[in-house]
DNA sequence: ACCGCTTGACTACATCTGTAATCGCTGCGA
DNA sequence: TCGCAGCGATTACAGATGTAGTCAAGCGGT
């Protein structure tokens, strides 16, 4: 249903899901500076997003301020979603095995997700 | 240094990754049915896959077989940590702790990834 | 010797993406 | 009142991507 949203345009959102609603102007102070884009290059990815109704805006005087339509709870879920039934068979499992052997989870990493498999449980 | 491998050019390193060295007839004759491509839909895609040096070709008579030079475990590595790193900090807790939320992990899910997590510390 | 099928190479083309520049309107300060 | 700074809308344009079609060469059968 929801269209894909691009790495482009998950940095925009990225923005609104911390604070919103915002001005383009505010927005394009607020991206990451490594982006390095013009006000004009975030006020295309705005026009984008609104296209595909992922943000909406309100009127603000003769501007507009945008803000979130879709959660990022959800955009999160369904990325998540995707990696692990692409490369995983869509089991969790599969992935932390897969970083437990490369040597990307520390004693730490392991302890906390016990502990909060354990939680869990209760 | 390695190459965007794109969704399309993805779906037939699985294929290599299964299976290899293959003659582009033979990928496309294993490639998921419901991608329903045309056989030079395949050749282009190998072809992309050959300019990146993800793949590499060997002659066989008037006809090449191809074969991975990448490996399934990096790109998966590679894949993985890309979005733990762009949703979740870069760390895993949070990747489990959200799909626990969104119950999407069921009683059997938490017990095996106990179960890995005991054997690790071994 | 000739023809057609297979194969790689090249070309095609619409979309999507990243990254702006330009245009037209308008409210604000001089 | 006039010009400009700021805003949204529109346009631009190259490269990536999905999805083929076409072309030329050669192997295999008749």
């Amino acid at each position: 249903m929801t269209e894909r949203i691009s790495d482009a345009e998950h940095a925009v959102m990225e923005v609104l899901w911390d604070e919103s609603p915002l001005t383009a102007q505010e927005v394009a102070e607020r991206v990451p500076v490594d982006r390095d884009w013009s006000v004009n290059t975030v006020k295309t990815l705005l026009g984008r997003l609104l296209g595909k109704s992922i943000i909406a805006h309100e009127e603000d005087g003769r501007r507009y301020r945008y803000r979130p339509l879709v959660a990022r709870e959800d955009y999160v879920s369904g990325e998540s979603k995707k990696l692990i039934d692409r490369l995983f068979g869509g089991r969790l499992t599969p992935l932390v095995a897969h970083l437990a052997e490369r040597d990307e989870l520390s004693r730490d990493d392991i302890a906390e997700i016990e502990a909060l498999l354990r939680e869990l449980k209760q």
